[in-house]
DNA sequence: CCTACCGATCGGTAGG
DNA sequence: CCTACCGATCGGTAGG
């Protein structure tokens, strides 16, 4: 059940490392570790005798790197959503147009969720692991997420770029689709990363029925189009 | 969030039912109280004592009517797939044209994830949860499922009808679509789970690029039209 | 960073 | 269907 055990000899009492420098390094390696874990596990499964060992330590010796257990799932969740929040702030900037905006907001979305598959998956699993405050902050930055693809999609139909009958389930229709990318993308597979974002871009852009840009109004014979 | 507590008083030792006769009855209630239990605080996290008190009893008499808490875990699980199989192999048995298959077969598939939220939360939160064993008798009966769509949509392409650079993401995104549902939706909102269901469908045939049948090939304007 | 250990919890069994 | 209880596990602390 565990994982990096080197075996249970030639561990008794090595010495700390040459004086305290690697310890930013250390927490680093252990918050690594952790999301491994309990993306494999699961949070609730996993111990911190777990997670010392798959750094080379003992459990109770985590506890001079971390406050505890729930710290560190707080801590992945936390950063998870403000990374996603900032990443989309940045696609959405960098053009006016509604369309193009929803073709980058999602291939951000994309790519996060295959760049940090673990991060989203444990994030999407794990919620009701959270201790309540911590659960507040996930789940309010989780709204200002969703909100913004949203209002994106409202803006776009009230242009006339986008055509839905609820901006809510197209924008969790696309949102949705991202989340499962966790679940099932691995490198190496059939498409790259920007491969596979550039096709959601597409496939977002057809949930929501856009036109193509310009003068002249278009038909096409999409339903609900 | 319990049911049929009847409180902590007059039940030392209620003597067992005439007979026999209700243990079946008993079977599914606790069931469906270890599912919302699972649902709510993770399988992990819940106890057969929280079990045994949702329907009235302390923790060990549920060994009377289940052999194990992996097997209520097992057993939500597998038929949950079974069930999903099933709905699918009657939604496309009805019609011959691949669009009204793809679009059946979505609604069936969102029909089942709004109606059966908690099982089919349960069923993708906790396949680590189960053992070696039942977790393979899920994963095959998934793959089963996800072959379905992703040959129906093979198959639209090849007949001209659909329109994708890749058929197994564009299975993909409609089941994990449907997989979202189960997390956001709740009976008395926006929409009725008929109307989400009818939603969907539009939206599955949007994301494979279905061209109106006909003699006539018809133009339009989707990306990766 | 370690060992020793506390306090609490839990799935399941024994025996009635 | 109950109480009593076993055996095991776990997060975290004490003290070095």
């Amino acid at each position: 059940m565990s994982t990096a055990q080197g075996g249970p000899y030639e561990r008794a009492h090595r010495p700390t490392r040459p004086e305290g420098a690697p310890t930013v390094d250390r927490r680093s390696a252990i918050r690594q570790a952790a999301l491994r874990l309990f993306a494999s596990q699961g949070y609730r499964s996993t111990t911190m005798t777990d997670i010392g060992a798959a750094v080379g330590i003992r459990g109770p010796s985590l506890y001079k790197h971390v406050a505890s257990k729930h710290e560190l799932l707080a801590e992945i969740m936390i950063d998870t959503m403000d990374q996603l929040i900032a990443d989309n702030a940045a696609a959405v900037a960098g053009t006016d147009d509604v369309r193009e905006q929803l073709r980058r907001s999602t291939e951000a979305h994309i790519r996060y969720h295959a760049r940090h598959r673990l991060e989203a998956f444990v994030g999407n699993r794990e919620i009701g692991s959270l201790e309540q405050a911590d659960q507040d902050r996930v789940l309010s930055r989780r709204s200002d997420y969703e909100r913004r693809f949203r209002e994106l999609i409202e803006r776009g139909v009230a242009e006339g770029a986008f055509c839905v009958r609820s901006a809510r389930i197209a924008s969790y229709s696309i949102l949705d689709m991202g989340i499962g990318v966790s679940s099932w993308f691995h490198e190496g597979g059939e498409f790259s990363v920007d491969q596979l974002a550039y096709h959601y871009g597409d496939t977002a852009l057809r949930i929501v029925g856009a036109r193509h840009p310009g003068p002249a109004p278009q038909e096409h014979d999409l339903p609900l189009g």
